[in-house]
DNA sequence: GCCAACGTTGGC
DNA sequence: GCCAACGTTGGC
């Protein structure tokens, strides 16, 4: 099992909004970045640990965890014209973009706030805290899960 | 709302 | 295939 991070508007979708899906699962779509993608398509399994980050919002940070119920798969929002997320150079043979489905496993009481995770001396390697910081899906090692998932459900 | 940092695009 | 211009991200 791996684990991850994948960031969130919370005005467009919180780990709330997740919450109250039907079967607390949505397709993560939207993600236009290669890199991203990349993770999405080759890396993202079945059962893998994802951290929910609200970004660009009051609280920013770790605001809880879902898990990977349903592995890369072409995202579809890419063929609707109608979609701000429409490319015109995806074909149905050839898709671009993917996503993942993930399903609500828990909203922690207070978000870990990104200031904390960056002066935490033990997380030094998620790109997260990294110069520039921009990717929205990025891996997370096993050390750095524990050590964010402890810090996360240790303040309320 | 500002602006730095970054990814992508497109002219050449 | 370089690189300048542009658009976007995202913390503050």
């Amino acid at each position: 099992m791996a684990f991850w991070l994948f960031k969130t508007e919370p005005d467009a979708f919180s780990i709330s909004d997740l919450a109250r899906r039907p079967q607390q699962t949505e397709p993560w779509d939207g993600v236009r970045n290669f890199q991203a993608r990349n993770f999405l398509r080759d890396g993202v399994q079945r059962g893998d640990k994802v951290f929910i980050y609200h970004s660009s919002c009051k609280s920013v940070g770790i605001a809880g965890v879902a898990e990977v119920v349903k592995e890369g798969y072409p995202d579809v929002s890419q063929f609707n014209p109608e979609s701000p997320y429409y490319d015109a150079r995806s074909t149905l043979e050839n898709p671009k973009w993917f996503c993942v489905d993930v399903k609500y496993v828990e909203a922690f009481d207070k978000v870990l706030p990104l200031a904390k995770i960056k002066a935490m001396p033990d997380i030094t390697e998620i790109a997260l805290v990294k110069k520039g910081g921009r990717l929205s899906i990025m891996p997370v090692t096993e050390q750095e899960w524990q050590h964010l998932y402890r810090a996360a459900t240790a303040q309320s």
